[in-house]
DNA sequence: CTGCATAATTATGAATTCAGATTCCTGCTG
DNA sequence: CAGCAGGAATCTGAATTCATAATTATGCAG
């Protein structure tokens, strides 16, 4: 009788997920952090090399992160990360705008008291971080997300993800401007004040405003 | 007009596109035509036989068709293709109505005798098609492309695409409903009207009943 | 005959190898 | 000295090979 010390163990004991994926995402992290820049060449090689795996996992991973749109293909060229333009940036902007607002919508609508403490757990933890760029940052796109979570669109939730990684890309975020942390923790509090109501349209209304806002943040200076 | 920098060239003289992507959209056609159906496994070595290739461009269109939701990657087991359940479709309905609508608004506002032009030229087609099941369903898609184009989102008209990809793995597609052909064709009129009266509103108006009335026939019988 | 352990087969995931295209360098020519 | 031709070096894209996990088949014990 083999001893099975962990019989219960999940199918990936250790491979936790594809190597692909592990790779996509330590790319995003390198393009997010400048290590690549826009519309620099992607050295497979080198990466490879650095990773300390072969090119065929990392080619997997470019080919993922083409299908996001954060970089681009080049036949017979390789990979180039994608330059965004104040277009994109504000195209962008209106979408997630779209997205988010009707998540907010449904969410004032039909979430319980439980999911509702649960994002303004989320509001509360981003009051106490407002002089925490880099912790406000995260918590704000957990806060995101987790509006995305209780309207239970996967696909919407999975297309607002794959538009925040592209933003990412631009440097000037709107949250990296001065002063724009505070304002957009107050318009935060209007967006929560409608959903704890279960207002629908002072939510929607509310999501817009906080994005609109946010595009103009982009736009100055 | 300052064309962009490398309009003029043909980048892709004998390599018109990468393999990858040639595969990719093979593997979409045998997706569509369920000939490789929803919850299968998909066979990497039988496929590279077929087509005359090797499992690894194969494999890296799989990854882009994972990122597209057409294919659900397995750790250790391979890709199989994605079920999409009754829920499923109502949400990416609600998400094309969302996106197209807001198309709609912003073509009806600020679009061009020109460009209004060449949507009622296809709808136009359409209307000569209604008896015509398989091309009316390629000239329909069309204008709702055209529409995303004349739009100017690139971002939305991407999604919208991925989001029609989606929908043709649901076998219950509303224009093969008995009758539906007609109904979404009056649903076109009204759009078409709203938009060459450029009437913002009754264009997203227009578009939203088109998405639903869609919807409501994928539920019937 | 049923159920489980073990061996053989098969498939995935990743590394390596190979072919062909592109780029870069060198040296020649005008 | 500039510009181009030719060739070496480099890189992409794809095939092939290899290791390991999963599946199936087999045989044995109860």
């Amino acid at each position: 009788m083999p001893a099975h010390p962990a019989t219960t163990a999940s199918p990936p004991l250790l491979a936790p997920r594809a190597l692909y994926l592990d790779v996509a995402e330590r790319l995003r992290q390198l393009i997010f952090r400048r290590a690549l820049q826009p519309a620099q060449w992607v050295d497979e090689q080198r990466l490879a090399v650095e990773f300390g795996i072969s090119r065929t996992p990392l080619r997997e991973a470019l080919k993922v992160l083409a299908a996001e749109g954060l970089v681009t293909m080049k036949p017979r060229r390789g990979a180039y990360v994608t330059e965004v333009s104040p277009t994109d940036v504000a195209q962008v902007y209106h979408l997630m705008a779209l997205l988010e607002s009707d998540a907010a919508g449904q969410v004032a609508e039909h979430a319980g008291a439980a999911q509702v403490a649960e994002l303004q757990a989320l509001h509360d933890r981003l009051e106490r971080q407002v002089r925490q760029r880099e912790a406000f940052f995260a918590t704000n796109e957990a806060f995101h997300l987790k509006l995305l979570e209780l309207a239970g669109n996967r696909w919407a939730a999975q297309m607002v993800q794959d538009l925040r990684k592209v933003m990412k890309l631009n440097r000037q975020l709107s949250l990296f401007k001065q002063g724009r942390l505070a304002d957009s923790l107050a318009e935060h509090r209007v967006v929560m004040a409608a959903i704890s109501a279960h207002d629908a349209a002072a939510a929607r209304a509310a999501i817009r405003a906080h994005f609109n806002n946010g595009l103009v943040a982009t736009q100055l200076d």
